[in-house]
DNA sequence: CATGAATGAGTGTTCATTCAT
DNA sequence: TATGAATGAACACTCATTCAT
């Protein structure tokens, strides 16, 4: 019975299958050699298919790059919905998110291209142009991160005298792929010792107390 | 016979301003719609001459491309040592850095390309065939910045149980013009009042003393 | 089962014939107009096909000059080899060299390519670029000649006072396109007639005997 | 007196100079690198003026090289005219001829530059658009060397079974450049050598008797 | 007169995209 | 459905030619 009842399910499967390796071949090539220099060409003959095929699956390279996109904030996504259900303090739970990324997402190299697409000028004006149905996946964890962040100060985790979005930059500081590269690539530090520094850093700045002064908009430093 | 003396002056002043001009309106450019997007003929259109010209200037795109990181570097460097030299504890420095990267240089778009031009892997490879120099001009930043960092751990400033290499990176991330386009161009804060939160958040986490527990490889989290 | 073998074999000769074409055809433009005043352009414009369909044949323009010149090549030594290997004496054998290049190579215009080329001398530097391959091809042809010269020689129907590089010079000359082109195009001559007089020429001054006079260094003569 | 006369002889005189050492420099260029690969900067750099100058002297690139083919059409026919105003046979005059190009032009690499652009179809075309003053200068000498053969024939010196333009175009390729090159420049052989073995060759092989068969059409070869 | 900065048409080459098979 | 041959727009770069100084 299982066999037969989808003869649709089974070509359907087998082509979710293959758009799944063009994608994943797309991640692996554009991270390697950047937007431009990687060909439609390229990624066909990596994946072992035709240029035509690539174009079956994706209307245009930069529908290719759009997916990729998508498939990068699912899984982002799905992996702050895991760890926002959980119990746990925000703090644990921004903890867990960057040791999500270290571990999981970095290593395997799939939201770097979210982020170094976001990074690159030339890209993200094109892909802004379809900023609906984009825009909506990136409030998504954007909204999740700023709850886990107020929810920290009101709990007196957080100083509240460091604005959201301060604190938001520098969350996604802890966790770009330039820090990662840094470190776990170039340094060769274990990720879990680059983890456990980044988070202790981030929320000993982040704590209340400590100096703060009343912000002077320019700040006195005896510099030219 | 002083009024006599730059026959020639004058023409070189105006070539140094045309050239100036050219490299200005290129790093506009190429931030805007990075290198690829950018062609030849956009630069020279948008400066109001024409594509020619830029070719007496640049020998190729890729050379027009080189002065402006190596402009960058210049610029960088210079605010370094004139900092560098100033006195002060490490942390009003270094403090004094970040103050002027965001008064400065990224205020007038300068070290974003550097920047994105360096992340860009495409570029990256291309560029680095011209090591020899360029090289040696990244070189001399990062030392200074580590050496502050250093003297700071000597002087008490600093907590001796983070790696300089984490230092530096946490640092580069403060600077970095990601977090500047997000707070100064996106949410419209005062250059002045983030540079003060950067800059207590950096010397809040990077201070001595704390909880450090030993640092375990493996954090336990309840993440799967 | 025959009749299936050559599914593949239809595309690739269609391939075949479209880049004989290409090549003809630059063959004649290149003639027409000389290697810098015919364009990629220009040849597909005449093929009746697209710039970039020159590019699915030929890696770059010089390549497929290059391409011109080794088919011109094995043209050459295709009929050198099958005159060499048939019997006759020296001079029938050259007699008949000069008949093949009047009666197929020339008339194709095939040749004539070959020999512009190699007295262009932008062109001559850039292809002796690749002269692994190509001295090769030139070689052989050369020195076939100058056996069958001394063979000559040796059997008493050349004369052994006149050196084999001037003996091999004046044959290519008599074999030069030039020559063909005033006799054969500007004056109408039958090929046939030009080639029993060149051919004619060439062994009474080759031959042996005459007045060969201790050949003076500077010959006297009543010119300033 | 002499020194007040012309004040703008002297200054025409200064132009006239330095456009022959325009055209000298031109000369020398083109024969390196040909036509395309010589521009117009090229030869003010080498001459040591601007690009700017030469077009006070040439209208046009084209025109500085039909400059060019004019002196050596003039130089040529100076040659020849001293050649056919003196005494002597067809015979000694046509070997007089082939000295003075061996010995002044070719050295000098005059006339290679004319023949070179002959026979170049790149040049050949654009120029023979100038075709009126052109064809005029280049019809003389043909003329004058065409008489002489066909004084040769009737003195009975040359063999009247041998049509004149046949006469005339081997007569070409004993003085033609690429003999020249082969046997002076690579082979290495004195000059008067050279000419003393071509003048010897084309004498022989124009003087009448020999076995002169009816010529047909199509000659009998063992050839496939 | 001499200069050389400025121009812009032209060329080789690449590559996303289409479509006949 | 999968292929890859064909297309043509786009771009970096060159150079003959012009002209303001």
């Amino acid at each position: 019975m299982a066999s037969a009842t989808r003869p649709q399910s089974l070509k359907a499967r087998q082509r979710q299958e293959r758009e799944q390796l063009i994608l994943q071949t797309a991640d692996e090539l554009l991270l390697e050699k950047g937007y431009h220099d990687t060909s439609i060409e390229d990624i066909a003959a990596r994946v072992g298919i035709s240029k035509g095929t690539v174009y079956l699956h994706f209307a245009s390279k930069d529908d290719l790059v759009f997916a990729l996109l998508e498939r990068g904030m699912r899984e982002l996504q799905a992996t702050l919905d895991a760890i926002f259900s959980s119990t746990g303090t925000p703090r644990e739970k921004l903890c867990a998110v960057i040791e999500q990324f270290y571990a999981h997402l970095m290593s395997q190299q799939r939201l770097q291209l979210v982020e170094a697409l976001f990074r690159s000028p030339e890209l993200h004006s094109r892909l802004m142009e379809r900023r609906e149905l984009f825009n909506k996946a990136w409030a998504e964890p954007r909204k999740c991160i700023i709850a886990l962040l107020e929810e920290g100060k009101a709990a007196g985790e957080f100083d509240p005298a460091i604005p959201t979005p301060v604190m938001l930059s520098l969350f996604w500081s802890m966790i770009s792929p330039h820090t990662h590269r840094l470190l776990v690539v170039e340094e060769r530090m274990p990720s879990g010792i680059v983890v456990a520094h980044l988070s202790r850093f981030l929320f000993k700045g982040l704590a209340p107390g400590g100096d703060c002064p009343a912000i002077a908009p320019e700040t006195p430093h005896e510099m030219e």
